[in-house]
DNA sequence: GTATAAACGAGACGGTACGTCAGGTCTTTCT
DNA sequence: AGAAAGACCTGACGTACCGTCTCGTTTATAC
C-alpha cells in the first residue's frame, strides 16, 4: 500500500520531494541519523529528558539540522515513530472466517506492541498530543486512521457475513474493543495482558452477537 | 465519606496538621493563592509550559514558598486538581435498584465532565503523566483509586443482587466501561457524546447479563 | 585622593553600594573573578578572541553571573583595566622645578605603560571605545579626564612659575604631548620610543619658551 | 601617480588583473556592489556588527562570492574604504613657498575630513585595526604610508629651502603634527577643530624654526 | 517581654538547554 | 567555471528555569 502518497504530509520534513530545491540538498542520511537517535533517547530516558542538543550530539550532527526540519522535538519524536511504525509494525487483520477470532489475534499483537518498547513511546507520544494540536493532528491522520480504517474493514467482513448486526455503530465498536487497552496503557494503573483483551473480546462481541 | 483520612497522602502538603511546629506558621493565604495560579496557568498553556517561577510570579510570592510545600510542579497541579475535584466534581452513583441504570447515569456525569472545562485539564495532566512518573503515581493514587473503588462497589452490589455474574473480572469491566470515554478524550478523534457511552454499556452489558 | 566617590560611575556594577539591595547581596569573590578572567584573556589572545562563555569558565562562574553585572563585553573589560588602572599604574608627576624635567620624566613612565602589557590592553579598550558610546564616556570620564586634570596642574605650575606663557590653550598643549605617543600606538607604524618623546618634548616646549 | 602598481597589494583582489583566467570573469557588478554594501553597513552599525551575511544579503550576491574575493571581512571594509579614499579624498599639499603655510592648509582638509563623515568612517576601522592585524597591516600600507611618504616629501622641501634644520626627525615631526588631531579623533574628549592644528603647528615649527 | 524559630520576598548562585546567528566550507543546479 | 542558493559543522550568543542558597524582615510561639 503506497501510504505515504495518499495521506497528505503534515509535517513537511519529506526529503524525497520530486520538486527539487535549489542549493545543496538535505541530506538523508543526516535524516535518518536524528531520527534513529531520537528514538534510541526517547526509549532511554523518555520524552521529558530528550533533548534536541541530546539529539544532535548523538546523530553527530548540528541543533541547527534539526531545526532546519522540524519545528519542536515532538515533532521530530513523532516521525521517528511514524517511520518506523508504518513500515515495521504491521498489526494485520487475519481472515479466519470468524469475526471474534480475527479480533482477538490482531489484539493480541497489538498488546504486544503496546507492552513492549513501543508502547512507552507511543503513550509518551500521546502525551505530546495533548499538549500539540499539530502533532495530534499529525498522529491521527497517519496513525490512528489508517488502523481504524483497516480495523473497519475486518468489522464490515463480519457484518457481510451476517456475524454482526448491520445497524452497529462501527466507530463506537472501535473505541469499545480498542479503548480499554490504551487506557490501561496511559493510565498505568493496572498491567495490561492479553486476559484484559479476552475479557474485552468475550464482553463486547457476546452483547453483541447472541441476540 | 471521609477520603483524606482512608487514602495515605502521598503529597505531604497538609498545613492544619494539629502538631503545631514552632516558628512562624505557614500562611493559608499563600498556599491557596499557588494553588490558584498553578490551576490558571496548566489550563491557560498545559503543564510542559508551566514553571514554578510562573506559578510564584502569578501568586505573588517566592519560588521558595513553593518548594517549601511541594518537590514538584507536578505535585503542586495535582494537589490544585484534586483541591476542586474532590469538591466539585462529585461523580456519585445513584442507587437505583439497576446496575446498568446507575452506570448510564453515572457515566453521563462522566462525560459531561469530560467535554467540559476539566476535561481540557485532566487531558493536560494525562500528557503530564506520561512524561512525569511522580505526577502518574499522585495521579492513580489519589484520584483513579478512589473513583474505581467506588465503581466496584457499585458493581458489587449488582453481583449481590444477582444482576451480574459473580466471577467476572471487575477491573477488566470497569476499564471496558470508561476506557472508550478516556480514549475518545485522548486521540480526539471524534467527538465524546452520550451516544457512545449508551452504545458502550449495551454492549458490555448486554453480553454479560444476557447469558 | 578619594576617586570613587568623586567620579559618577558610569557602570552601575559596584558591590560595595551602601544602600543595601534587597536579596542576597552578589558575591564580592565573584566579582573579582570575573574581572580578573577577563583581562587575563583579553591580555592573552586579544579582544575579539574573548567570549562571555570563556571568561565564565575560567573565572569558574556562571555566564548570568557576568550579564547581571555587565552589559557586554568591553563594559567587563572596562572595568577590569579600570581596577587595575586607577590602583596600580600611578604614572605620577614629579616636582622637580622645571615642567619641562616634569613631563619628561612622568612622559617616559607612560612610554614604559604603552609599551608594556598594558599597552596591548589599552589599545584593544581604544578599538572598543570606536563602537561603544557607554564604554567611551566610561573609558573618558574614569582614565582619561583624571589624567588630563593631572597634567593640566602640572603645566599650571609652569605657568605660576614663569615657565610657560600663562594665555596658552592647556587643552591643545596636552594634545600636542601626549596624542603622539597614541597615535603611534594606535597605528603601529613605528615602534614607540623614548625617542620620540624626547622629540615631541623639544619641539613643543621649544616652540613656546623660546619666545 | 600610479599608485596601485607601487604599493604592494596585501590584498589580492584586483578585478582588472590583464592576466585573463579561464572560465567565466568574475562580475564587476557584484564586485562593486559589495563594496557598496560593505560600506553602507559599516558606516551605519560599525565594523563589529558587519557580517559577511548582512553584506551579502544587502549586495543581493552570495556569501561565497564574498570569499571568492576577500579573505576576511576587514578586507572587504579595507577595499571599499580605500576605493574612496584613494579617489575622493585627496588631501593634497600645496607648494606656496612657505612650509607651514603648506601645513597649516593641508592639515586644514585633514580637520574636515576628519570631522565629516569618513571621519567616523575611520575611527571605526582604527578600532577595527586594533583587533585584526591583518586589517592593520593593510591599512598602513595603503592608507598611512603614501599618505606619510607625501607628507614627507613636502616636509624635505622646507629642508631643502631652508625652512627646517637637515638633522630633523622626520617621523617624529609627521607624528607630532597628525598625532594630536588623531588622538581627538579617537579618544572624543574635545571637539577637533581647526584652532587645535593652529595651535598645534604654532607649537611644533616655532620651535623649530626659531632656532 | 523577649528570645528564637521558621516563614517570607527577593534575588544571586552554578547549571542545562533553549532557539538563533554567523562563521567558513561544501555541494548542487543554473547560466 | 562562476554564480546563487542553501545545507553543513562549529561555536558563541543572550535567555529561561531549574533547584539551592543567602539575605534582611516579619510573625508566631516558648521561655
Amino acid at each position: 500500500m503506497s501510504q505515504d502518497s495518499q495521506i497528505p504530509l503534515v509535517i513537511a520534513a519529506s526529503t524525497n520531494n520530486s520538486v527539487r530545491r535549489r542549493g545543496r540538498p538535505r541530506s538523508e542520511r543526516i535524516h535518518q541519523a536524528i531520527l534513529q537517535a531520537a528514538l534510541a533517547i526517547v526509549q532511554e530516558v523518555g520524552f521529558s529528558e530528550l533533548t534536541i542538543e541530546g539529539i544532535a550530539a548523538r546523530a553527530g550532527t548540528s541543533k541547527l539540522a534539526i531545526y532546519r526540519r522540524w519545528p519542536t522535538k515532538a515533532a521530530v519524536v513523532m516521525e521517528a515513530f511514524l517511520d518506523q511504525a508504518t513500515s515495521k509494525l504491521p498489526l494485520p487483520f487475519p481472515d479466519t472466517g470468524s469475526v471474534v477470532d480475527d479480533f482477538r489475534r490482531q489484539m493480541r499483537s497489538v498488546v504486544k506492541l503496546l507492552t513492549g518498547p513501543y508502547g512507552k513511546l507511543l503513550s509518551t507520544l500521546l502525551g505530546g498530543i495533548q499538549i500539540d494540536g499539530q502533532l495530534a493532528e499529525a498522529f491521527r491522520s497517519r496513525w490512528l486512521e489508517p488502523r481504524r480504517m483497516e480495523t473497519k474493514r475486518a468489522l464490515q467482513r463480519g457484518i457481510d457475513r451476517g456475524e454482526l448486526p448491520p445497524e452497529i455503530d462501527l466507530d463506537a465498536l472501535v473505541d469499545a474493543l480498542y479503548g480499554p487497552l490504551y487506557f490501561r496503557l496511559l493510565f498505568g494503573h493496572q498491567r495490561l495482558t492479553t486476559k484484559l483483551l479476552d475479557c474485552v473480546v468475550e464482553m463486547v462481541f457476546d452483547g453483541l452477537t447472541s441476540k
